[in-house]
DNA sequence: AGCAAACATTTTATGTTTAAAATATCGGCT
DNA sequence: AGCCGATATTTTAAACATAAAATGTTTGCT
C-alpha cells in the first residue's frame, strides 16, 4: 500500500467534506490562506534578509513610533507574549538593530527604540516586504478589496464580542 | 511615564499608518483576524478539553478517513514537517486517542487511526469546536460568507502562482 | 542477485511560543 | 513609614516546529 488516501497537494481546507458545515468551511479557508502567505513572507524574509517574522514584526512595530515602545506595548501589537517579546528583542538588541533604555520616572519599564542602523536596515526590508504582499494581494480588484475589508472588520468585531 | 503611545486594545490592523498600501493593510486585517480566530479556539480547546490545538488537528483528520493515514499522509494534510507529526502522534498515542499499526505490505509505514476512545473524544470536541467557530464567522450574511469564500480562493491560487 | 535511488519514518539539534512563576517597581491607603 | 495590589519585565518548563542526519524498507535496474 502506497500511501492511504489521496496523494495530491492537499491543504487545510480542500479536505472539508459535506457534513461539515458552512461556519468551519470559511475558518479553514481562512486559516489555510494565512498560513500560505505567512509561510511565503517568512521564506522571503530568511533567504532575502537573514530575518525572522517575529523580529521583522517587532521593527515594523518600532517604524512607526519614533518615540519608542515599551515591551508591554510591544507585546500588545504583536499579539505575543511578553516572555516571547523579550527573546526576540534579546537578539535584535545583540545585532545592534534596536536599543532598550531606561525610562526616567518608572524603573520597570524599557524604552526600546529602533538605532540608526536598524531604521536603516527596516527601509530596505519594508520596501521588499511590501512587494511580496502585493504580489499575494495584489492581484483583488477594489470592490472585491472592499468587500474584503470590510467583512474581516466584522468577524474581528464578531471575536471580541465573543472573548468578553 | 505610564506607556509609551495610545492604550487602547490594539491589533496588527489597527496601527497601519497613511502610507502603508491597500495590500499590506489588507494582509494585516487577514492575520489579525485568523490570530484572534486561533487563540479563541486554542484556549477554548485547552480550557474545556485539555487538548492542544495540533493534537486536535491531528485527530480531525483522522475522524476524515476511516481507513486512517500513514504519517506521511497526515504531514501533508497537516502542512507541518514529518518530524513534528511523530511527536504529536507519540503524545496522542501514550493518551491511548490514537494507535499506529504496521501497514502490511509496506513495512516503512504505519497506518495512524482513532481508537475507539479517540473517536469518542474527537466527537465531543468537533461539536463544541463548529459552535465555537460558528460563534467567530456565523454573523455573516449568506451572500457576505460566498463573497469570502470566493476572493479567499483567488487568493490562494495566486499565492500559489507565486510560490513557483 | 546486487546495488543505487527513492521512500517512510524517527532522531537530533536548534529555535519559537506560551503559560506560569519569579523578580522588581510603583501607587495608593492607612 | 509600611503594606498591598497592580504593573512591567524576565525566567522557566513544556509543547510545538523545522531542517538535517540516521535508520530501515522498497523499487527498479543491470
Amino acid at each position: 500500500m502506497e500511501s492511504i488516501g489521496v496523494q495530491e497537494p492537499i491543504d487545510h481546507e480542500s479536505r472539508v467534506e459535506q457534513g461539515d458545515h458552512k461556519a468551519v468551511r470559511l475558518w479553514l479557508r481562512l486559516l489555510t490562506c494565512t498560513n500560505l502567505i505567512e509561510r511565503h513572507l517568512r521564506g522571503q524574509l530568511r533567504s532575502e534578509f537573514d530575518i525572522t517574522l517575529p523580529r521583522f514584526d517587532l521593527m515594523a512595530q518600532l517604524a512607526r513610533e519614533s518615540e519608542g515602545l515599551t515591551m508591554g506595548d510591544l507585546s500588545q501589537r504583536m499579539m505575543v507574549s511578553g516572555g516571547n517579546v523579550s527573546g526576540i528583542a534579546a537578539q535584535l538588541e545583540s545585532e545592534g538593530l534596536i536599543s532598550r533604555e531606561p525610562v526616567q520616572g518608572n524603573r520597570r519599564a524599557f524604552c526600546v527604540t529602533l538605532t540608526r542602523a536598524g531604521q536603516a536596515r527596516f527601509a530596505e526590508m519594508a520596501e521588499a516586504h511590501e512587494a511580496w504582499v502585493a504580489e499575494c494581494l495584489g492581484g483583488l480588484s477594489d470592490s472585491e478589496y472592499d468587500h474584503l475589508m470590510r467583512a474581516l472588520r466584522q468577524i474581528k468585531l464578531e471575536v471580541g464580542e465573543v472573548e468578553r
